[in-house]
DNA sequence: GCCTGTGAATCCATTCACAGCT
DNA sequence: AGCTGTGAATGGATTCACAGGC
């Protein structure tokens, strides 16, 4: 299938999902994997598994299953996560700094190039990683100059919608807001929220609801 | 209307969506607030706000609209964050001390009473918030004399499964994932999956959209 | 006139079920 | 026989549009 249809924000979501135990499977030397067994790994229905990939192109062999590698290289490429992504970050609080060094974001290619807080007491500290907190007004130079694709914003809630405002007329176009604040943005601009208090909040529904019933709602 | 209809889970989520802004205007004196302006400061549907909040009871006033404390307050008995609630977490990386020390917790009712590692060096350690890191094999009973009601898991992936069966076993019934490994529960624990990288690859998927088409995909 | 509460209509996503290839 | 790819069917959730009350 063609490049066209309008692809559901689930399935880009789900792929990624995807992608996490065929890393896995790789390294473990598994090299052909039915949308079965991908779906059980994932928590989804193998229908859902074969849709999603079929959006995108026929990955898989009839009486077969996906070629590991082959699917897993497919699915990155569909996400851009094959390439680097230059990221930098608002508030260095204890999750700010905690990002900076993650892990993850390293292994699969995103890289914090810059590090900005608005509190003079942090601006000059030199992280673990390297790099050293800069001051808020330097955000529009920095940004533009080291060509900065993705803005995470990981301040007090108030800062939040400025610290995206100030993102966006440096010119970038994706923002990954960790802040509890609703952040407006125009349509050029792509934000994903990732708001921890509203999973709890979540949790304690269901919590409530299996004291009551003795079941989850 | 009454508590027996069954709850769409988008609903849960905004609702806890909701409560951020209402906080705001509470603080800022605002008494009254229509579906249609709370609606715009959640980027969601005037409607759907009004659904959400007909599945629990008869909030507004017609003409009127809502009273943001009365509405406030009802959202936070139907989600159970009027209460208070003991958290654990295990892994104490970065990420693991970020969390602990979280403000947004805090200030929600949110008490962390235990942290565990499994790393031998990082046990034994006084964390800023007053805990000390144990080992894992106190987790058990830790968790039962603390009463603990939601585990966290931070630690890195391969650990996550047993982490959540260590909790299980417990007797915790929700756990907050952030690790990028999906967690296995039997239906009895509610689990809510919060993975970074998931949505940073959701960004960059629209960022290469935006760079081919000039247009969010 | 204004705004809520809600059935009806629409839209979207998931799942089924099977044709088609290996 | 086995498993993918996909139209058709189902199931949910969102939005519309208006009746009902302030």
């Amino acid at each position: 299938m063609g490049n066209e249809t309008k692809i559901p924000a689930p399935t880009i979501e789900r792929l990624a999902q995807y992608s996490r135990p065929l890393e896995s499977l790789l390294e473990s030397g598994t090299t052909v994997i039915s949308s079965e067994k991908l779906a059980r790994l994932c928590g989804v229905n193998p229908a859902q598994v074969r849709k999603d990939l079929a959006y995108f192109g026929e990955f898989g062999v009839r009486g077969v299953g996906y070629d590991v590698a082959d699917l897993l290289a497919a699915i990155k490429k569909i996400l851009g996560s094959d390439q680097e992504w230059a990221l930098c970050i608002v508030g260095m609080g204890n999750l700010g700094r905690a990002l900076v060094e993650n892990e993850n974001f390293k292994k699969r290619g995103y890289r914090f190039v810059a590090a900005f807080d608005s509190d003079s007491r942090r601006v000059g500290t030199r992280l673990p990683c390297g790099l050293t907190i800069q001051p808020i007004s330097r955000l529009k130079e920095e940004v533009e100059s080291l060509m900065v694709d993705i803005g995470v914003i990981s301040c007090i809630p108030p800062e939040a919608q400025r610290a995206a405002d100030l993102l966006m007329d440096a010119g970038v176009k994706a923002i990954l807001n960790f802040s509890p604040a609703q952040v407006r943005t125009p349509e050029c601009c792509v934000v994903q929220n990732v708001d921890f208090s509203v999973k709890l909040e979540n949790l304690v529904y269901h919590l409530q609801k299996i004291e009551e019933t003795g079941r989850p709602g």
